[in-house]
Order: structure tokens, then C-alpha cells, then sequence
DNA sequence: TAAGTGTTCTATTAGTATTAGTACACTATA
DNA sequence: TATAGTGTACTAATACTAATAGAACACTTA
């Protein structure tokens, strides 16, 4: 369901993380789903459960998942959108890396454009054929 | 020059990296120009030498500065894109992560276009004044 | 020669990621 | 009630990275 790459210096957790979002985005996990159990999903993936708890407790933080003692971990039946100042310049230095590195690629203005405007619809398209 | 946040999770030599990379495309270096030696900007920054010269060794890896022994750091004349297919996932996969989060801040496809295109004029708009 | 460069070491400290194992509390079900 | 399946909370060990500290060396410039 998600890729790992171990040898990326993205913690394991956090590759668990970004992987689970994505995939509520495009469609692939819809709210009120479960996720795979921690030991499940430990097995699937051939990690240890301690790692995939860990994602899980971020998730919770981020209010992506709700968990329920006993009955496991549930994609959230609303989204809890964080729009505060840290988190508005969090996701702007993000950017601001990537329109770097993209320049340092010789992109100009109108490619950069473009290539986000694609991978833009490449995430939200799959969310619309519902 | 370069602002530095001990309390992010991103390194320091990251941060002088990404700061010098800024700097050069908002203008405020200029190709040739000459930067602090590894010990000045290790007393200006308060930091230590081998923090400093750890992101110059990558700045030059990346051929954004040539170093010159005995001489000094200098911004390279010419810009070396890499445009390999390893630095346009890495590229890509900054800007997905920027997208996942902003969607999750309620934001839709135009006002992430909207968001991105402003930060590069910011970013762009000081070069052309040069 | 002397001062200012980059370069290359070793060593230490601190923090994080990951794995491993164990135990406990709760829920659902037979 | 008993059992299996959940999440949760610990401790411990290992490995890696970041950062600091200090020293020495090679080169350039004045």
C-alpha cells in the first residue's frame, strides 16, 4: 500500500506518515476506513510494530487517524485542517525548497508552474472519480 | 545573512546550505563574489568551523560555490544544473509533500497555484532588479 | 616570514531511528 | 467467562547522524 525506501534518509515513520495522507488524498484510503492493525501492518511490512506505532501516534496528532483502544486505528471522518502561522510557514519553506532546487535545475517561473500544476492534478484527479 | 533556527529538526549545515542557495537567487550574491572564510562565519553565525565547512563541502559538491585552497569560497560563475532523474524525483517529491500538506490545510488546487506563484516572484523578483 | 585560507584528522557529546521484548488495558466474540 | 485482537506504555540495545572541540597540515597572499 505504501512504498518504504530504507536506504532514503526519510525516517521510516515519517515515509508511513506522508504515505498514509497521500493515499486518503487520491482516494486509495477513505475516511472512517480502518488501517491495518500495528502488528498487521508491521507484517506487511517488515518492520517492527514499534515503527509503524510511531507513525501512527503522529497521524493522531496531525487528527488524520482516530484510534479507539481495542478496535484499532481509523482514517478521521473529518479532516482537522491546521491553518495556524507554524504550520502556514512550515508548508512555505517546503515550497521555497523546491522552487530552489527547481531553479537550480534551470527550470524558469513557467515551468515550475506547470510542473506543480501537474502534480497537482495528478493527486487530486483519482479523489474526483469517486 | 543566513538565519539560522537551532531549534529546527533540519541541521544546521542544511539551513547554511539552502540559505546560501537562497541568497545567490534573490541576488544578494553575486556570482565570483567571495564568501566568508569557513572561521569568519563560524564567529559571525557563532557556530563551529567544521559545522560551517561541512555545508561549504556541499555547496561545492553541488557546484554552487568553487572553493580555492588558500584563497577562499567563492559563488561559482556558472550554475551546474543537475537535471538527472534521481534530482527530479528528489524535486518532485519536495513539492508533493508541499501539496499533501496544503491540501490538508483546506487549501484547493488554485490557491496552491496561487501560493506557489507567489513565492516565486518573491523569489525571482529581486533577481531581475539586479 | 606571517597571517589567512581550505583540508583533514581524531575524539566526544547528544540526539534520533530502529529493533527487540515485555506487560497492561480495553473491546469484541465465542 | 475466556480468549484473541486491539492500542498503549515501558525498558533496553544498537546504529547513525549532528554538532562541537582541538589539532595539524598545505597552500596563497602580502
Amino acid at each position: 500500500m505504501i512504498d518504504i525506501d530504507v536506504t532514503s534518509s526519510t525516517p521510516i515513520y515519517t515515509q508511513i506518515v506522508d504515505g498514509v495522507k497521500e493515499a486518503i488524498l487520491k482516494g486509495l484510503l477513505e475516511p472512517g476506513e480502518k488501517l491495518p492493525s500495528v502488528r498487521d501492518m508491521a507484517k506487511l511490512m517488515t518492520l517492527n510494530p514499534n515503527t509503524v506505532q510511531k507513525a501512527y501516534q503522529q497521524l493522531e496528532r496531525e487528527k488524520v487517524v482516530v484510534t479507539v483502544r481495542g478496535r484499532g486505528t481509523f482514517i478521521s471522518e473529518e479532516y482537522k485542517p491546521r491553518k495556524d502561522e507554524d504550520k502556514m510557514n512550515e508548508v512555505k519553506e517546503i515550497f521555497k525548497k523546491g522552487i530552489i532546487e527547481a531553479f537550480y535545475m534551470g527550470f524558469d517561473k513557467q515551468k515550475i508552474l506547470n510542473f506543480v500544476k501537474n502534480l497537482v492534478e495528478e493527486m487530486e484527479g483519482l479523489n474526483k472519480n469517486d
